[in-house]
DNA sequence: AATAAACTGGACATTGTTGTCTTTTTGTCG
DNA sequence: CGACAAAAAGACAACAATGTCCAGTTTATT
């Protein structure tokens, strides 16, 4: 009944996290790190690195000049494998309806579901970290003042 | 950090009663009708309805002998339509990320974001209700006893 | 060994989604 | 007109997602 956008918002966390340990190829990272250069809740964010490195996309080293660091290269980490550590999508095997004869073949309306489902899965899963790095490191460019339409920055709630 | 399947429940009953009208065609159906046969909590269902109302995907008509019927033929009725109804998916259009500077142009992760959620925009506005409708009448077949491996029923829920 | 830095885990608060219920409004029929 | 059937609207409850906080544990350094 309100604005959605098809991954949770600790997907979207832990994307932003991933991305920015992958600028950080190598070194650990803190939380309060990652925190600070995603604009991320820290205590919140320690909870999705948490499932991350459950799941095995990052490596947790505790103590004294620990952190996180990606456990594979950010090329071989795709935005599925993130979005599934943290917010599992399933394909639908069974009807959610609860007509047991639609346990068998999916209902034409769940099948179409599936296959929206996969097709996300699918593409997400040829997106790599390594190629949503950004070029240009993300450093406050120099202040241009070029004329920009200013774009409405409310969240837009409308009342219908 | 729980399972979801891309869509949220209410998307899901949303499609659920349109479909369900849509197998009605013309005559009007009362939330109750509806929701007995697709098994739906009356009460929520009746909120999702009046969304569709809203919307422009249904006609109410109140009264003795009311009830909803699709207010355009099935073949004009896409899923994203019903979708957006209830729980608009809209495209990033800009960085969630509060940088200033990354508002004009999307960063590379928002962008590849943004490229899931049209493909599955697009996806949903080719497939139509008249797509989905069911071919032979939903009604429960003659109790064959075909073996068949018991689909575990519970909700999984995995503790991680 | 002591200390400080960092992850881990759990309790709790807040908010959003889902679900229930009751009252009000609107329309039909006798 | 009166009775009744239905949607509309709003209050509220239950539960899950999100966010905060703190005590416990591990590790490097001195």
């Amino acid at each position: 009944m309100a604005a959605g956008s098809l991954i949770s918002q600790t997907a979207e966390y832990a994307l932003r996290a991933v991305v920015c340990l992958a600028q950080h190829a190598g070194e650990a990272c803190t939380t309060q790190i990652v925190a600070d250069e995603t604009h991320l809740p820290q205590g919140y964010l320690a909870k999705v690195m948490q499932s991350l490195t459950r799941a095995g996309i990052l490596q947790s080293k505790r103590g004294l000049h620990g952190g996180f660091t990606l456990a594979r290269p950010p090329s071989e980490i795709s935005i599925f494998d993130v979005i599934d550590a943290v917010d599992p999508i399933r394909p639908y095997v069974t009807c959610p309806l609860d007509f047991p004869w639609h346990c068998e073949t999916l209902c034409p309306l769940h099948r179409s579901l599936d296959d929206l489902i996969i097709g996300f899965i699918e593409q997400s899963k040829r997106t790599t970290i390594e190629d949503i790095l950004p070029r240009d490191e993300p450093k406050p460019p120099p202040r241009r003042r070029s004329p920009r339409k200013a774009l409405p920055r409310g969240r837009r709630r409308a009342s219908r």
